[in-house]
DNA sequence: CCGGACTCCTGGTTGC
DNA sequence: TGCAACCAGGAGTCCG
C-alpha cells in the first residue's frame, strides 16, 4: 500500500513534468474519484482546465498541486491502489483510468496525467489553501491541515511527538498509524518499525519507557529512510509509475507477510493477528509486551 | 478522549 | 470448470 516513500516517490517524479504545466484538458471517467471533492465533476473540471501548476507539495500521504496564482490546490490521495502514471498524449490508457489530465509543459511539450485506482479508495480534489497551524507562512489543504508533520520533515518535533505519546491513552501501533500524531506510515512500515525497535503491536503508550520511545522513532527513520532511497533508485525520471498494490519494497520486509517465515532476528516464526481490522505481523519472542517502566501521569 | 464498528471498493485468490 | 465467498486496508464518520 502506498505510504510515505511511495507517495513521495510519485510527488518527486511528478515535480518536473506539472511544475510550470498548464492544464489543456480534464476528463472524469469515475466520478467516485472525486469523493473529497466538494461539488460536482464539473465543478473540478472548471476549476482545473486552465490552471497552471507550482511544484507538487506532500503531507504524509497526500500530495497537492498549487495552482499558480490562487490561493487552492488539486489534491491527490492514493488511497490503497491509487497510482499516477505520467503518459504521452497518445499513449494507450490503462483500464482502470479514472481520471485523465492533459497538460502542456513549457520545455516538456504535451504530456498526460493519468489517475489510475483499481479499489477507488484514492481521490483527487480542488481545495482551498489554509495557513499551516505550526508554520503559518506555508500553505496547506484545507482538507489535509489536521495531517501531521511525518518523521522525515525537518520541522518534525521530536520532543512534542515523544510528549504527546506519552500523554495518549493509547497503544503504540495505533499512535504510529494515527496521522494526526505522525504522518506518513501505513501498516506495513508500522509493522518494520515494531519489529526492528522490538516493540509489541499493543503495548500501551504510557508504559513505553523514553528510552524505547526514541529507539521506536529512530527505526520509524530508518525504515522509511530505506524506502525512500530504494525508491529513489529504481524511479525513472520520466515516467511516475507506482504500483501501491504490489508492495514496492517488498524485498527488504522483515515481518510484514512473513507470517510462519523465520524473524531474520531470532529464528522463531512470525505471527500474524488481526488488529484494527488489519493484519499485524509480528515475532512474539522478540516482541513481547512490557509491563515494566508503568509512570503515574503526570 | 478513546476505541470499536462500519463504510467506501474491486481484482485476484481461494474454496467448494 | 464455474462461481461465490473472501481478502487487502487508508481514512473518515458515528456512536457508546
Amino acid at each position: 500500500m502506498p505510504e510515505l516513500p511511495e507517495v513521495e516517490v510519485v510527488r518527486a517524479g511528478l515535480a518536473p513534468a506539472a511544475t510550470g504545466a498548464r492544464v489543456d484538458r480534464v476528463e472524469v471517467l469515475e466520478p467516485r474519484s472525486l469523493r473529497r471533492h466538494e461539488g460536482p465533476p464539473e465543478d473540478f473540471v472548471a476549476r482545473l482546465t486552465g490552471a497552471t501548476f507550482a511544484e507538487p507539495q506532500r503531507r504524509g500521504k497526500f500530495i497537492w498541486l498549487p495552482i499558480a496564482g490562487e490561493d487552492s490546490a488539486l489534491i491527490v490521495h492514493l488511497g490503497m491502489s491509487g497510482q499516477v502514471l505520467l503518459r504521452d498524449r497518445d499513449a494507450a490508457r490503462d483500464r482502470l483510468t479514472r481520471i485523465v489530465i492533459e497538460l502542456t509543459h513549457p520545455e516538456h511539450g504535451p504530456l498526460r496525467v493519468d489517475f489510475v485506482d483499481q479499489r477507488i479508495f484514492g481521490s483527487m480534489a480542488i481545495d482551498d489553501l489554509v495557513p499551516s497551524v505550526d508554520n503559518p507562512g506555508q500553505l496547506i489543504p484545507s482538507q489535509v491541515a489536521h495531517i501531521a508533520r511525518d518523521p522525515m520533515d525537518p520541522l518534525f518535533d521530536d520532543h512534542r511527538f515523544l510528549a504527546a505519546l506519552r500523554k495518549k491513552d493509547t497503544t503504540v501501533k495505533r499512535a504510529l498509524l494515527d496521522q494526526t500524531l505522525v504522518s506518513g506510515i501505513g501498516n506495513i512500515y508500522a509493522d518494520e518499525a515494531l519489529w526492528a525497535a522490538r516493540v509489541h503491536y499493543d503495548q500501551p503508550t504510557r508504559s513505553l519507557s523514553r528510552a524505547r520511545a526514541r529507539v521506536l522513532l529512530a527505526e520509524v527513520r530508518a525504515v522509511l529512510g530505506k524506502a525512500l532511497a530504494e525508491g529513489g533508485t529504481s524511479f525513472d525520471a520520466q515516467y511516475v509509475n507506482v504500483n501501491g498494490a504490489s508492495g514496492y519494497f517488498s524485498h527488504s520486509l522483515n515481518a510484514y507477510g512473513r507470517q510462519g517465515e523465520p524473524c531474520p532476528r531470532c529464528g522463531r516464526p512470525i505471527v500474524r493477528e488481526v488488529f484494527m481490522n488489519r493484519g499485524s505481523h509480528f515475532c512474539a519472542y522478540c516482541q513481547r509486551i512490557r509491563t515494566t517502566a508503568v509512570r503515574s501521569r503526570g
